[in-house]
DNA sequence: TTTCGTGCAAACCATTTGCAGCAGC
DNA sequence: GCTGCTGCAAATGGTTTGCACGAAA
């Protein structure tokens, strides 16, 4: 699926035995207006809503974007060292990263033969596919030439 | 660079200013000797280490990973929710993993074109490749019957 | 009315870090 | 001898969890 509308969120909850709350609903719009390819990491998200007077706890936010996850609704990216981000994951804007190791830049780059890898490999095992991403792990221009360690 | 010795490890250590330790070695030379594909968590790598006499504190484990995986001599993967594993990264070996995200059960698979879509990628960006890896989360057959939530 | 979801605060735990002594080179 | 490296113990901080109350269905 590639557009969730509060209705299909709530459909497909339900198909679980989960229910559609005011939380779930806004966390989900949040995602869907958020310009193609930005992600966010669930402190993000948590300051972004209360920008938008939205007070929903970090714990849910956690459970949430968990959930969406878990569902194929969002994809849940290794960007940075110590912390999750987040981006709606609709095959339309799928994309890749390329990530300096040192200083985190990351540069997104689309690449159409990827999914049907991914496609493939989880048809030819019986997986049900949720998401795949090509991660590349690289020096950038800049931090090569910086004489500074690690 | 598929394979590496002493000599070339401390080749490289010291281009960047650092020193070949014994610890460094050995954890090197446990990497290498993994079965194809094998990969360790920092605790199994001191586990491994403990039970071949080797007594390696896990502070040093998880600098020296991260300093093999920065140089480009280990993989640093993603595979389970809550710590990383890390495996030697050699070209003839370059495979990926389709990974269930209920059951964390992972199938590896080879591909040659994805490691050419890096190569093309970070080369037309000015970096300096040190990994590529495709990351499939999907959901496994057996998790797809059963009715347990999550 | 039943059960799930939320918010709060506390707990968790993989990973990082400060520091003193040791060891490459 | 200079400086990086190690081991130890303590700290860090993103994420998870127990629990009581509130709210979907």
């Amino acid at each position: 699926m590639s557009f969730y509308t509060a209705d299909s969120l709530k459909a497909e909850l339900h198909e679980r035995g989960w229910r559609l709350t005011p939380q779930r609903e806004i966390i989900l719009d949040i995602f869907q207006n958020l310009a193609a390819g930005r992600h966010l990491s669930a402190e993000d998200l948590c300051e972004l809503l209360h920008s938008e007077g939205h007070d929903i706890s970090l714990s849910t936010i956690y459970r949430t974007v968990k959930l969406m996850a878990r569902m194929g609704i969002l994809r849940e990216l290794e960007l940075a060292e110590d912390h999750k981000h987040y981006e709606i994951n609709q095959p339309y804007h799928h994309h890749h990263h390329l990530i300096c190791v040192k200083c985190n830049q990351t540069i997104e780059f689309k690449n159409e033969s990827v999914l049907k890898i991914g496609d493939k490999t989880s048809k030819k095992e019986g997986y049900h596919l949720l998401d795949c991403q090509l991660t590349i792990h690289a020096v950038c221009p800049s931090c090569q030439r910086s004489l500074l360690p690690t």
